[in-house]
DNA sequence: AGTAATAATAGGAATTATTACTATTTAATA
DNA sequence: TATTAAATAGTAATAATTCCTATTATTACT
């Protein structure tokens, strides 16, 4: 994988961010850095950085959505403001149990535990 | 909700099958009884049937699909054939646990184990 | 049974997220 | 510095889904 200052200006938002960007708001930050940058530019190096390990990918309903995070861990999505929140879940031995409990060869366990955030207590 | 025999038939379609329907798959289904129905009719119906907790919606990656079951489970996605398979992963206690142990109204918890299924084996 | 009110439909256009294509640019290196 | 191939910008194409609107069908009421 050559260098590229877009490459490199792409992993440094995700990385500087909880927010588990969508490819779009990564495109609008990248924009104030290089301004010429295109969207096709961000998803080819999203691609890489992700087969390259540096990042994840995960889904949020239809849309990907990318994580500098690469533990194992699960998600707490809200609902009302559609936030995405990192959490624990289980430790990995319980992950790993998860995994030889089926006739499946298990590679990874992807939780997401919706509803409302703390934000939005009535 | 009013009575359609569009809504009938795919009510039907998706209870008849265990393979997790895309909402083109329906589509094609329906077609054969009702050879004028439109795309717009599948997604509208398929959503006021959701609503109606007459069967869930899942996403696979970023596509939804569709189930008649409506009790909590979990999955098993085979990235070889893609194939979506119903477990149940925990009891409901423990299911009850995971929505009290965080400072997050819960209403529903997600979870897909992703790896290689049984007719893959090597 | 006949009719009025309105929910649902077909068909197609619009939207959104993502991928593909191609001529040009740029990083690595001989 | 000249060569080579990977990466880019810009744009077209695709796929899944939603939106729009004139017409049709179901239900309620007489």
């Amino acid at each position: 994988m050559r260098y590229s200052h877009q490459r490199e200006a792409i992993q440094e938002i995700v990385y500087g961010t909880n927010a588990h960007p969508t490819a779009d708001w990564i495109f609008q930050k990248a924009k104030a850095k290089i301004p010429k940058i295109s969207m096709g530019t961000v998803y080819r190096n999203l691609k890489q950085l992700e087969d390259a390990k540096l990042i994840k990918s995960i889904y949020d309903g239809n849309i990907a959505r990318y994580d500098w995070n690469k533990e194992p861990h699960d998600h707490l999505k809200c609902k009302v403001c559609g936030d995405l929140i990192d959490v624990q879940l289980f430790d990995d031995a319980i992950r790993t149990r998860i995994k030889k409990q089926y006739k499946f060869e298990a590679d990874d366990v992807v939780m997401t535990i919706i509803g409302t955030c703390h934000k939005h207590a009535k």
